[in-house]
DNA sequence: AGTTATAATTTACAACTGTAAACGATGGTT
DNA sequence: AACCATCGTTTACAGTTGTAAATTATAACT
């Protein structure tokens, strides 16, 4: 079976970067940095915890009175379903043009824009010249035009 | 002031998309469409277009007994807010290997992978030789390990 | 003018989210 | 042994989302 992404929610993100960044950690900790870096009480790191846990994304293994909380779910693993997931809602024409928009606003380092280079590359050969529009149902495919 | 993007959900999407794919549409239209490609009932399209028209995604414009629902926002500027959105959320120093993930399985045409070229390209002088994890607060930054 | 089809608006309702307080168990301290 | 600091668990509560039925308004037809 594939690795098993779980849905996470945008603050829920939060917290996994942390365990994903640090390894197991105690929920004292999670929430000291948490208060620190997005101003949550503690309650609430705690709420997030039990969801996650209880969404199977974190597991709790005791440590004395506390317990630690492990990922079983990999960081790449879930960015990648996270993100495909978001694309797949988008309109394949405009892909491309996200993708730039997304490239130029974000840090990347050489190495990586080396490997995306050669991604690219690679792709070239089988590309079509141009990408159609997936936002219609098959049926739909000709002219609609009112108003 | 800048393009008011709003946001979208999931399912808000797809109704979107028809819009920005057909323009101004009636929601009978749109109902069939959207029972065609997603199975819904037409109250469902309806529920999703009272709340596009109070989010202020979408504008009616009367036309006989019905009206015509206008997107007042537009799609490449939706798509970008979408995805800078969520990349936000992400680990930066993941981000290369996630858009590398992501641009080997989308559909590219050869113009778009042109152009990514030269936005790499372009972004290469000025790229650092490695990006730092964004994931714990500044006070943060040293080893944490517990376990 | 009364009836009917249909469009728009209201209401429904459960699950998920963001945010957190309250409570109960338990190990450490006096 | 009694108490206190915590940790984990329960409860709270409003807002969003997915999904749709019910109700109301209204244009068109007879």
């Amino acid at each position: 079976m594939e690795t098993p992404t779980v849905d996470i929610s945008q603050s829920e993100w939060e917290v996994m970067r942390i365990i994903w960044t640090l390894g197991p950690l105690k929920s004292s900790t999670l929430a000291a940095i948490l208060t620190d870096k997005m101003g949550w009480k503690v309650a609430t790191t705690k709420t997030f915890l039990g969801r996650l846990v209880k969404k199977g994304a974190l597991v709790p293994e005791k440590q004395g009175r506390e317990f630690l909380y492990h990922a079983t779910v990999g960081e790449q693993a879930s960015m990648d379903a996270a993100v495909t997931e978001l694309f797949s809602h988008l309109c394949q024409m405009k892909i491309g043009k996200t993708l730039d928009h997304l490239i130029t606003h974000v840090t990347l380092s050489k190495h990586d824009i080396n490997d995306l280079q050669q991604t690219l590359t690679a792709k070239l050969p089988d590309a079509p010249a141009k990408v159609s529009c997936n936002c219609l149902p098959e049926r739909c495919k000709e002219e609609v035009h009112e108003g």
